[in-house]
DNA sequence: ACCGTATTCAGCGCG
DNA sequence: TGAATACGGT
């Protein structure tokens, strides 16, 4: 055992120590939040308080992951993997597989992901008729996770007098009618969507009192990560479980609230000590990752909001460099500018790609900045695409999956019933649908069996769909006798999705293939798993087989297992996506108004603050030297707009910026205005006006003398060379140099500095 | 049943 | 612009 309080500075050394009764920890940015979590639970473990009685709920499943690799660092692996820690989807989902039953659900429930609540939503909509120009499943979907966040049944929700006119002002009046059969559906399906896992475990403690006995008194010590963002139904959960011993603690930082958007409530934090007369508030005010110039820079960002926890974040760290400002006249160029400052910077000081990241508002941002990164042979890594779990040929096995497990669940069936084609066609789903509505029974029941519920179909189909049942009845009765991976791979191949990827082979089929093998070897690694971490060894057995996979892996967002080896990139990513991260090196890009501030969020102060706390996020992240930047046009949806910069970037002060003045910054640019005038102007040509006027090529000097394919060189780094080639133009002309030392490389022109030697 | 073209839409996104 | 989906023709 360490002596953990060595590592500490006294005010997480105190939030650490206080364990018994309520606590808030008001943890600044970069001041050591998840330090202190870890340490208190290790504190907890080394003081004998049993791991099973502790509850440690994070924001991701990451944060879980490297949370619990902490601990078992800090006081030796047994007891610390006993410890229930996990996202609250996935803790709550656990406790319902064990106690669903009271609320008719099965052990092995389906969780529904967004994509499969939509489908869904989309599909009582067209049956019940209704105009899909008025209702759009994503806005109805919001409606509906909006209710059971704020724990409003369908019934709750009917007979609301004031969610009623809304739907009706806004023209969508069964919006509530949809609500009640979508709900029915997921339950005939035995299946629960995301919002369900936290409000169903609320309906649990809620309604039955031996139950909410039962938690409260295993989790005997509760710890609540990124409490700024927990939204209601989860701050009742936590409420409720809390409430006979009161020993709870909850950490975050009012201002990095950054999710109101979905449902977060930023009150909760605000009023903890309300809640909690009795409970004690610990601020970590010293910053560990920033320079004072950023820490500096950020509190004046963040002292514009007005409802916060006051604190005042400080630093030892040096001063360090000022804060750069790059304007530039679209956002192509603002690509340009960003990549070349990178590799400047990367030549300057040695640095790895790793040191830099690149943070934008919205995922569409990221184009120019790859293909400038591109050009430049700069590694990066885009963040947020499309995950692993949620291509289509992954959700289609995985649906195999979840049909052989639970023959209920609709959605997986209509999925697979007819991939790879087996001519069971629209119409005969149709008929089912209908069929099965007919007589009340689940889809799954008519098909295995359509003679007996008098579907109307020939002969010839109806063999076609006995056979697929028959198909997933074997699977299933494979289910207890075969491990996960022997028959995750039978039912690859025998369903003929494997064959049918195969034989594509076009790029993206080829790809597609690779990745229901990388499925595959996932369901390997985890039947391999010598232990799972369960509460009795009773389930560790169950733990390898398929149904246990799947309910791990629904719950899962990135496959951020095999980074390990290529962790050299610069990262790109939105401001969302790196919460909780540091970079030495970050650019902040796009600080434009309508797009950072976004348009959306002008309306309100309280939306104006959330961006405004987004801000103070991004500019957090660095550690050295930031960036911020902006484009005086971007093309949006086509078309070149101009933009005005960011009020933000008036929030920070010109004695921080390392461009004090820089000519026409405070009235923008006279090219920006020109174009602002004229609605559309000619693209071609109007652009290279604003270029000449902002000079954005400076630092490449036209006197020096001109290098050319031939001469001999020498770089600060890479040594003497022989340049090969010469090409482009202006800031973009760029050398391709060979250097024996080092083999070739290209060169900015702009960046490199070539010394020529003859 | 399937494919190519037309149309539409465009905010951040944990689980 | 570009991706995702709807539609209409074969």
């Amino acid at each position: 055992m360490k002596d953990i309080f060595q590592e500490l500075n006294e005010a997480q050394r105190k939030a650490v120590e206080h364990t018994d009764g309520p606590s808030m920890v008001i943890a600044g940015a970069g001041s050591g939040k998840t330090r202190v979590l870890t340490f208190k639970v290790a504190h907890l473990l080394n003081q004998g308080v049993d791991p099973f009685n502790i509850l440690a709920l994070t924001f991701t499943n990451k944060a879980a992951r490297e949370m619990k690799e902490r601990i078992i660092e800090l006081v030796g692996s047994s007891d610390a993997r006993n410890v229930w820690m996990g996202t609250f989807h996935s803790i709550f989902a656990r406790i319902l597989r064990i106690e669903g039953h009271r609320m008719g659900y099965g052990s092995n429930f389906t969780i529904y992901d967004t994509e499969d609540s939509k489908r869904l939503v989309s599909n009582i909509i067209k049956e019940l008729n209704l105009d899909k120009k008025m209702y759009v499943p994503g806005y109805i979907l919001g409606r509906i996770s909006n209710a059971k966040i704020n724990l409003l049944g369908p019934e709750a929700y009917n007979q609301n007098a004031e969610l009623m006119q809304i739907d009706k002002m806004a023209g969508k009046p069964r919006t509530g009618e949809i609500y009640s059969l979508y709900n029915r559906r997921l339950k005939s399906s035995d299946a629960m969507d995301f919002d369900d896992l936290l409000f169903n475990t609320f309906l649990l403690l809620d309604r039955f009192p031996d139950a909410l006995l039962k938690y409260q008194r295993k989790f005997r010590y509760i710890l609540v990560d990124e409490y700024q963002d927990t939204n209601h139904v989860q701050y009742m959960i936590i409420r409720m479980l809390a409430a006979d011993n009161e020993n709870i603690c909850v950490v975050g930082d009012d201002a990095q609230s950054i999710y109101g958007f979905r449902g977060a409530n930023i009150q909760n934090i605000l009023s903890f000590r309300r809640d909690y007369p009795d409970s004690r508030t610990f601020k970590l005010e010293q910053n560990y990752r920033s320079t004072k110039t950023i820490v500096g820079a950020a509190n004046l960002i963040i002292a514009n909001n007005k409802e916060q926890i006051f604190k005042e974040i400080w630093t030892q760290n040096d001063e360090g460099a000022k804060i750069s400002l790059f304007r530039t006249p679209t956002d192509t160029e603002e690509g340009n500018m960003v990549a070349g400052s990178i590799f400047e910077h990367m030549m300057n000081h040695q640095l790895p790609y790793s040191a830099f990241a690149i943070l934008y508002r919205t995922n569409a941002q990221s184009r120019s900045f790859e293909e400038a990164l591109r050009r430049r042979n700069i590694v990066y890594r885009i963040y947020g695409g499309l995950s692993f779990y949620k291509r289509k040929e992954v959700k289609d096995l995985l649906a195999y999956f979840r049909l052989v497990i639970n023959s209920k669940d609709e959605e997986a069936l209509q999925r697979v019933i007819n991939y790879p084609a087996r001519g069971i066609g629209k119409t005969t789903m149709e008929k089912a649908v209908v069929a099965a509505a007919a007589v009340g029974v689940s889809m799954w029941e008519v098909i295995s069996d359509p003679r007996r519920f008098g579907l109307d179909v020939n002969s010839g189909t109806a063999t076609k769909l006995q056979e697929f049942a028959t198909m997933i009845r074997s699977f299933n009765a494979m289910l207890n006798t075969r491990n996960a991976y022997d028959l995750a791979r039978h039912i690859a191949v025998s369903s003929g999705l494997l064959k049918d990827l195969y034989e594509d082979k076009t790029p993206e089929g080829v790809a597609r293939y690779e990745n229901i093998e990388e499925l595959l070897n996932a369901i390997k690694d985890f039947s391999e798993q010598p232990f799972a971490d369960q509460e009795s060894g009773e389930v560790q057995e169950g733990m390898k087989t398929l149904a246990g996979f799947l309910a791990d892996v629904a719950l899962l967002t990135d496959a951020d297992d095999k980074d390990k080896e290529d962790r050299n990139h610069v990262s790109l990513m939105t401001i969302h996506a790196a919460k909780g991260l540091e970079f030495p090196y970050v650019y902040v890009v796009g600080l434009e108004e309508n797009l950072f501030p976004s348009m959306q969020s002008l309306h309100s102060r309280a939306d104006l603050e959330e961006e405004r706390r987004l801000f103070y996020v991004a500019v957090t992240r660095a550690m050295q030297h930031l960036t911020l930047s902006f484009a005086e046009n971007r093309y949006r949806w086509g078309v070149l707009t101009p933009s005005d910069p960011s009020r933000f970037l008036d929030e920070v002060p010109a004695n921080y910026l390392d461009q004090p003045h820089r000519a026409g910054f405070m009235a923008p640019g006279a090219g920006a205005s020109a174009s602002s005038v004229t609605p559309s102007p000619p693209p071609g040509k109007n652009l290279k006006k604003v270029s000449n006027l902002a000079g954005s090529d400076e630092g490449y000097d036209a006197n020096e003398e001109e290098i050319l394919p031939g001469m001999e060189v020498e770089h600060q780094r890479f040594g003497k060379g022989k340049v090969l080639v010469v090409e482009g133009y202006g800031g973009n002309r760029k050398a391709t140099v060979f250097f024996p030392a080092v083999g070739q490389k290209q060169l900015l022109l702009k960046f490199a500095r070539l010394k020529i030697i003859k």
